[in-house]
DNA sequence: TGTACATCAGTGAACGCGCGTTCACTGATGTAC
DNA sequence: TGTACATCAGTGAACGCGCGTTCACTGATGTAC
């Protein structure tokens, strides 16, 4: 009698009881469809009568899997913020290298695979909500693999065919990295430099500012290539 | 009998009479109770009702000076484009060098004035909505005083504590730069030179970034100064 | 200056809509003996 | 294996709300003679 997906492990312990396992996939059904519908109306569209009709139940019965509307936008935010995470932590873990480029390069792809996702973290903020404590613990993740990465850079790349004599301080020392130098909590426990916190930032910030522009549709009747645009941005970052 | 206010050119060319006057002065004090409200709970929240609930009149009473809701948002969205790309003209005007640097701090300013107000143009798009035709008019406006101000700097700046020989091709040419010297449709009529056309797509992008973040509260917690971030930005698209 | 008429700002009632959310309920599924 | 009970998913009616928008109307303001 044993169904073929759902035999071996059947009993194992953490095994789901029947009604566990239906409320888990209901749950993920509301999900994709609250997904669904933000991808083509926006975060603010969000409603449980809608996904309710959408999924053929009543508004009520999804009462049954969350609180209420907040309480669900609350577990999408906090989805997206993982699903970011983790991304990249695969990277790094992945054998084709973990570095800097690859990291931006999985950053373009994840937004792009949903753009209103990527908003939903880094678009515009709804004046009054705030976002869940335990977001910002996934922040202090993501960052923190951005800090690993470039960590691993030397402060200045070696620049193979000059031969000018290898002064740390080439370029006039930034005062912002100088600032850091004394700012730096929100990347308290990481030995990174502050080289590298500029790095980071400069990473971050340059990055958001190409994808967030190319995603909210800013180039478009401009002909030129998003893509080559993000490409140079990131050259440039390794360059510096 | 006449006022103080209303006598002297009160019937000269294009004066207007009491009521248009009045008109006026009433749409303006729509559009101004629209951007508290944007400003207060975003733009989503915009909605004739309450607009007119604050001005102490009646719902409908608002269709005398717009003709629904989404007119009301297309206006609120061209004022915003116009008073950034007046906000750049007159920087460039002015007597205080109007260069790069100018324009940047004055699109902080304008963006940190009102961050809603910068959201509406730069910020997360409504998947469904079209921005009004005649805006995309003055997105044009807006680049081409960029494309001015870095057309009036030399490609590479002089390096005055250098004795490098002066290529110009002294760090890699930009695989990007290469492209849009044939994908410059969107500065069309404009001079400017392949590395001007980069440089400006730069420092959009990078103060987008910044800015965008900054405004969202991104760094929010982190304990550094957002606008040392920005002024380092600046700065390195000065240098480069 | 005074009267007759036109313009037009604003009101209040009403429409249909979709929203979040509650509540008492039915009926199926799972559990205990 | 069969019966009695508990759990719990889902329904349908109902609540109050605010929204955009229409309509027929009142009353004040401006214009023409």
């Amino acid at each position: 009698m044993a169904e073929p997906g759902t035999t071996a492990a059947g009993t194992a312990a953490g095994a789901k009881s029947p009604r566990e396992r239906y409320r888990a996939q209901v749950r993920a059904e509301i999900k994709e469809r609250a997904w669904e519908q933000i991808a083509t109306s926006g975060a603010s569209a969000l409603s449980l009568n809608a996904i309710a009709k959408r999924m053929g139940m009543s508004g009520p019965a999804l009462y049954r899997y969350f609180a209420g509307r907040d309480e669900l936008m609350t577990e999408l935010i906090r989805d997206a913020y993982r699903s970011l995470a983790d991304t990249f932590q695969a990277v790094r873990a992945s054998g084709s290298g973990g570095g800097v480029a690859a990291l931006a390069h999985a950053l373009r792809d994840w937004a792009l695979a949903d753009p209103q996702r990527y908003f939903l973290i880094y678009g515009t903020p709804v004046p009054g909500y705030h976002a869940p404590d335990d977001t910002t613990a996934i922040s202090v993740e993501i960052v923190t693999v951005l800090l690993d990465a470039w960590s691993e850079l030397p402060s200045d790349p070696p620049a193979s065919t000059s031969d000018r004599p290898a002064s740390t301080s080439d370029r006039p020392a930034a005062p912002f990295e100088e600032h850091l130098a004394d700012h730096r909590q929100w990347a308290a426990g990481h030995p990174a430099p502050p080289a590298a916190l500029r790095r980071t930032m400069a990473f971050w910030t340059r990055l958001h500012g190409v994808l967030s522009l190319e995603l909210a549709g800013q180039f478009t009747g401009m002909d030129f290539d998003p893509a080559l645009l993000f490409e140079a941005e990131l050259e440039d970052l390794l360059r510096d």
